[in-house]
DNA sequence: CTACGTGCAAACGGTTTGCACTAGA
DNA sequence: TCTAGTGCAAACCGTTTGCACGTAG
C-alpha cells in the first residue's frame, strides 16, 4: 500500500529543498504503523535507529514541509505527532483524560460544513484569517470508563 | 463587578477542601484583568508577589477545583491558563501563528448545537464518553497579516 | 567536493519537588 | 494549635544546540 504516499511525502520535502532520507522514512513508517498520533518517546521506542536529536530536527523539517503536524498536549509526555491533514484526511481527536491517548475520529460531513462556515463567519466578523481548525473532544474512552 | 464570581470560586475551592487564599486570589485577578488566556510567564510578570512554584501548585489546585483550565500549546512558551468554562461561559480560541496569542471567541449558537450533537453521536458510535469539546481556529490575526 | 543529515553529549528552560517557614481556621 | 499554603533553590526532564562525522548528489 501507499507507495504513492511516500512519493507525495518526497515531493513535499523536495519542494521545500529537503531530502527524503532513511531516517525520515523510518520515522514516517513508525507513525503509519501506529495509526494514531504518537509522542516523541513512543516514536523513539518503536523505531529502530532513531536518535532523539534527529527526530526533533526532522519533526521540524517535516512540519515545515507540510508532511507532519505537531499536536499540543497538556500532559507531561510532550508533543504528539501525526501526518499532515492533506495526507491523512481531515479528522479530529478524542482525548481520554484517564489514559491520555488520542484517538482519531472523522466527523459527519454536515458538522465539518458547519465548522467551515463558522470559520468564514469569524473571518468576516473579526478579520482573523482562519487557515484551519482543530476540534478535540475530551472525556473517557470506552476501556477506561 | 463580580464579587459573586469570587464567591463562586471560593465555593468550588471549599467544596474540594481548599482555601481561597491571597495568592490564589491575586492569580485569579491577574487573569480576569487580562481577559484572555495567559502563560505562566505572563502571570508572573503581571502579578505582584506571585512565586513560580506557588503559581504552578495553585494551577493544579484551581484546575482540580474546576476554577481554571489549562490550554495546551505547541509553542515554547508553556501552558496557558484561563477561567473554567462554567465560570467564563462557553467559548473557543483563535490561535495566531505569527504572534502566538490566543483570542477568545463565542460561536453562533447553531454551531455549538451542531458540535454538541456531534459529541453525542460520537459517544453512541464509539463508546467514548465526551465531557466537553475544544475548538481552535488557527491562522493569522488582523494585526499580523 | 560540498552541502545536507546524523549522533552524541552538553546546554537550555519550563515545571516539579524538598524543606523550612508562614498564615488561616 | 495544627494543617494548608508559600518561597527558595535544587532537581527533573523534554527539547535544543555545538560539533565532529557520515552520506547523497
Amino acid at each position: 500500500m501507499a507507495d504513492s504516499l511516500h512519493d507525495a511525502i518526497e515531493a513535499r520535502l523536495e519542494q521545500a529543498g529537503n531530502r527524503y532520507t532513511r531516517g525520515r522514512r523510518r520515522l514516517i513508517e513508525v507513525l503509519l504503523e501506529a495509526g494514531r498520533p504518537l509522542t516523541v518517546r513512543e516514536l523513539l521506542e518503536r523505531g529502530e535507529r532513531l536518535s532523539t536529536s534527529s527526530v526533533y530536527r526532522n519533526l521540524g523539517v517535516l512540519e515545515a514541509s507540510r508532511v507532519l503536524r505537531q499536536i499540543p498536549s497538556v500532559g507531561d509526555d510532550g508533543v504528539r505527532v501525526e501526518l499532515h491533514e492533506d495526507l491523512a484526511g481531515q479528522h479530529h481527536h478524542l482525548d481520554c483524560s484517564s489514559c491520555g491517548q488520542l484517538i482519531d475520529i472523522v466527523l459527519p460531513a454536515e458538522v465539518e460544513l458547519a465548522l467551515s462556515r463558522a470559520c468564514r463567519a469569524v473571518q468576516r466578523a473579526t478579520g482573523f484569517r482562519a487557515d484551519g481548525h482543530r476540534l478535540e473532544l475530551f472525556g473517557m474512552c470506552r476501556s477506561c470508563q
